[in-house]
Parts: C-alpha cells; sequence; structure tokens
DNA sequence: TCTGGGGTCCTAGGACCC
DNA sequence: TCTGGGGTCCTAGGACCC
C-alpha cells in the first residue's frame, strides 16, 4: 500500500452508508381507491372485476378473509357475494392510475430517490436516515399519504429490495403499517444469537413462494428440495441456487443475505414492447367488427409509442376464439414488419389490418384481439441511409393527441375504428373518474 | 350465460463468421 | 478413420412481476 504520509488514525474515512431501501405498498389499492369516494363501501367486503367484469383481481381485506380467491372468475362465487353482501365494482383504471399518480408525487416529497415500481408500489432509497429516525420517518409519509389521498400505505424497510418487500409483508400486519426489518438485522448483529431477531424469526414462517422472484413454477422446484421457507432459501446450498436457479435466483439469495444486488430503477427507460389487447364484451363472428376492434387497439399502441416518443419497426396480431367451452376453436398470429419504423396511427392501422386479412377464418367466433409492437427505437432515429423521418405525420398525431388529452380520449379517432364497437368491453357497475372528468365529480349533498 | 391485461429478464440453441 | 475453437447475434420459450 502506497505510504500517504497520514497516520491511519487521522484519515477521515468517508462514512459508508449501507443502503436503505423502504416499500412503500397501498393496501388492496383498487378497493381502497374505490372507498376512498364511497363511504358506503367502507364496512363491506369489497371485490373488483376485470376488464368485461369476468374475474375478480383484487379484494379488501374483510373479501380476503371470507376466502375470497385471486382472479377468480366472479360467476363461481355469485352465492357468497349474495350471502356476505360482498360490493362488487367494475375497473376504473382511469381513476387508478390519477389516484396513483397523486400517491406517489405525495411520496416524492420525502425523498427524491423514488422508483415507481407498479401502480400501488413505489421503492424509496432512504440511506441517510438513523435507525431512530426511520421508523417515525416512515409513519409520517405514511400519515401524509393517508390524509391527502385517503388511500392507506404500508411501508417496509431493509438494506435490499427484496428484504423491503418481506419487510413490506409484515408492514401490512403491523398496527401502525411500519416494519423496519433493518432494525432487526443491525440489532442480530450485535447482539448475538439470531434467534435474538424477530426479522429472522418471522422469515421461518414466510413461505419461500412469498420471495420476490420465486413463482409458482420455482417454489415446487424448491419444495422439493426441502426448502420450504424464507429462512430454508437463506440457508440452501449457494451452488445449488447458482446452477439450477440461475444468475436471478443467485441474486435473490445475495439480496437476501443483505448484499444489494438490485438498484434503484429512477428513471423509467421507454418500453422495449408495447402490447394492446382485449377480450369483447360480445364475441365478433366477422370480419369488419374485428378489422374495427384492432384499429382500436392499434390506435391505443400508437399513441403509447408516441408518449414515449418512440416508433416501433416488428408488429404482431393475433385473434382468438374463448379458449374453453365446446365451441370451435380457432386462435392464430401474423408478424409483419413497420417500413419505415413508425407511431403513425394510420400506418399501423393499415399494416394491423393487412395482417388481419392473412389469418382471419369466417365461422368462429371471436372473443379476443391483440397487438404487440416491438423494435422499439427513439423517433427520429435513422435506421438506414434512405430512411426519412416524417415530419408532417408527426404533427398530425401530435394534434390529435393534444385534442384527445384536453377533450377526452377518442374525440378524434380513426374512421377504421367504426363507430358501433357493438363488442366494447363490458363494465356494469364503474364508478365514475372522480378526479380526471369535471362531468363526474363527486357531489356533496348538504 | 359468465374465465384480465401489460410488462421484464434469462437461457438455450441455431445461424453465421473468422 | 478422421470432424476446431471461439465469438456474436437472433429468436423462442420459460420464468417472473404487478
Amino acid at each position: 500500500m502506497k505510504n500517504t504520509g497520514l497516520k491511519e488514525k487521522h484519515t477521515q474515512r468517508p462514512k459508508l452508508h449501507r443502503p436503505l431501501f423502504a416499500l412503500a405498498d397501498c393496501n388492496n389499492f383498487y378497493a381502497s381507491c374505490e372507498r376512498v369516494f364511497n363511504p358506503k363501501l367502507r364496512d363491506r367486503p369489497v371485490v373488483i372485476l376485470s376488464s368485461n367484469d369476468g374475474c375478480i383481481v383484487a379484494r379488501s381485506n374483510e373479501a380476503k378473509a371470507l376466502g375470497i380467491p385471486m382472479g377468480i372468475p366472479v360467476f363461481k362465487i355469485r352465492h357468497e357475494i349474495a350471502r356476505h353482501r360482498i360490493a362488487v365494482c367494475s375497473s376504473n383504471y382511469t381513476l387508478y392510475a390519477d389516484m396513483s399518480n397523486r400517491i406517489m408525487k405525495t411520496l416524492r416529497l420525502f425523498t427524491p430517490h423514488i422508483e415507481i415500481y407498479s401502480i400501488d408500489e413505489a421503492f424509496l432509497r432512504l440511506d441517510s436516515l438513523t435507525e431512530r429516525d426511520l421508523r417515525r420517518y416512515a409513519s409520517k409519509m405514511r400519515d401524509t399519504v393517508m390524509r391527502w389521498t385517503g388511500v392507506p400505505v404500508s411501508i417496509g424497510i431493509a438494506p435490499t429490495k427484496t428484504l423491503a418487500k418481506l419487510a413490506g409483508l409484515l408492514a401490512k400486519r403491523d398496527p401502525l403499517g411500519v416494519y423496519s426489518a433493518a432494525e432487526s438485522l443491525m440489532h442480530a448483529n450485535t447482539s448475538g444469537p439470531e434467534t435474538s431477531s424477530s426479522f429472522l424469526n418471522e422469515i421461518k414462517k414466510i413461505p419461500v413462494s412469498k420471495i420476490w422472484g420465486i413463482g409458482r413454477r420455482l417454489a415446487v422446484t424448491l419444495n422439493m428440495q426441502g426448502i420450504y421457507t424464507v429462512y430454508d432459501y437463506m440457508h440452501a446450498d449457494p451452488k445449488w441456487i447458482r446452477r439450477k436457479l440461475t444468475i436471478t435466483g443467485w441474486r435473490t439469495f445475495m439480496e437476501l443475505h443483505g448484499t444489494s444486488c438490485l438498484s434503484l430503477q429512477e428513471l423509467t427507460l421507454p418500453r422495449q414492447s408495447i402490447i394492446s389487447s382485449q377480450s369483447f364484451g360480445e364475441p365478433i363472428d366477422s370480419f369488419i367488427p374485428l378489422k374495427e376492434a384492432l384499429a382500436l387497439y392499434t390506435a391505443r399502441a400508437a399513441r403509447k409509442l408516441r408518449e414515449q416518443h418512440s416508433t416501433a419497426s416488428l408488429m404482431q396480431i393475433y385473434i382468438t376464439t374463448k379458449p374453453f367451452g365446446s365451441a370451435p376453436r380457432y386462435a392464430n398470429s401474423a408478424i409483419g414488419t413497420i417500413d419505415p419504423p413508425s407511431s403513425y396511427t394510420p400506418a399501423l392501422i393499415s399494416r394491423a389490418s393487412t395482417l388481419l386479412e392473412s389469418i382471419y377464418r369466417s365461422g368462429f367466433r371471436y372473443k379476443k384481439a391483440g397487438i404487440f409492437l416491438t423494435g422499439i427505437h427513439p423517433e427520429g432515429m435513422q435506421m438506414r441511409l434512405f430512411d426519412r423521418y416524417d415530419v408532417r405525420e408527426r404533427q398530425i398525431m401530435q394534434a390529435v393527441d393534444v385534442l384527445n388529452r384536453k377533450w377526452g380520449r377518442g374525440i378524434v379517432r380513426s374512421a377504421a375504428e367504426g363507430t358501433l364497437q357493438r363488442w366494447h368491453m363490458k363494465q356494469s357497475s364503474v364508478s365514475s373518474r372522480f378526479t380526471t372528468s369535471w362531468d363526474e365529480l363527486l357531489h356533496i349533498v348538504l
């Protein structure tokens, strides 16, 4: 080592902060959003349905306690719904997305280092906080979100994201909605035996499938090896983990042991693929309405493309009949290039229609169609020598996007999307767009 | 009668190159 | 009888997430 002329005791080591992650997770997000605007839902079990009112996609605590499973088709539990007076809501994504924005904005006031992970979850870095202040700070975040938006949030804190997810799980059971594994782990390090840490005790009870990154399939594989809990996973043979579960499982292993491998993604990168697909409210049995539905989905995908200032060069479309029941089944897809790469709705619709013609078969009742865009690049990027980026098309789409943002989606749209749209989504009990539409504001009667 | 939608990452294997 | 070694790129498929 080079002699710097400084004696060790005079060297001021930079203070190394252990990374500290917080996971802020909204409790039963969709159900909570509905409850904000409809107090009558507050003391009843609530479930939220998928598009077309098909499956259960979200449940309040009371509904969970009744044993209503996630993802079950609603017709299978009609009986329970009636018996327990379960409130049933169609999903209102416009409302949820806006509520999510408000919550994220509120969280951002507490730290600029935030990764919006999903509609109802965010990771935050709280490195600079001392052990003592952590809980207080987290509680303040939670209270502020609750007061400003009405949505309850749980906060889990730990030195890695994977541990923070587990802490978040425990926070849901905490009366104050905060759980810090960081405190617990630090404590364990200083006070000797592992058993003194409440967190380490907890993870002996949490099934391995609850680990972030371990899904149903891997859980089965792990169970066969005698690995049932988070604790078991942490004490499994590292070589076996690396070989069998590849680099992903290995990172999870390291993260559980407190080495942070997954960093905070503060920048939202442009998406590399864009999907727009939906089941129809009613089956379609002829070409024209199918083409119209696909045109609508294509327009949606094109808008998402423009929102992130990208173009796509590859398109895949698919159509399918119902995958169950006794009716004749047919499913097919077609891939085509978009040349030159584009986000211009008319060009994309025309390409999608051509592809559809190549796979359409009459005599079937179609239930779903979709479009998948890939080969995504920043707009204006010249991919080949003689490609030309069409400024006029860009300007037209800009004008359309502005109008649709101002006056509501679909106010200006392509004729190819049709006017009847009989196949449009079924939603029997959708709440108002309380926060994004002047016509649907909450009325207060005094 | 009735069954969601939208993303990411990793690996294996083939084509192709020198 | 004998049949290299190493690299890149692309794609399909499988796993995961919300």
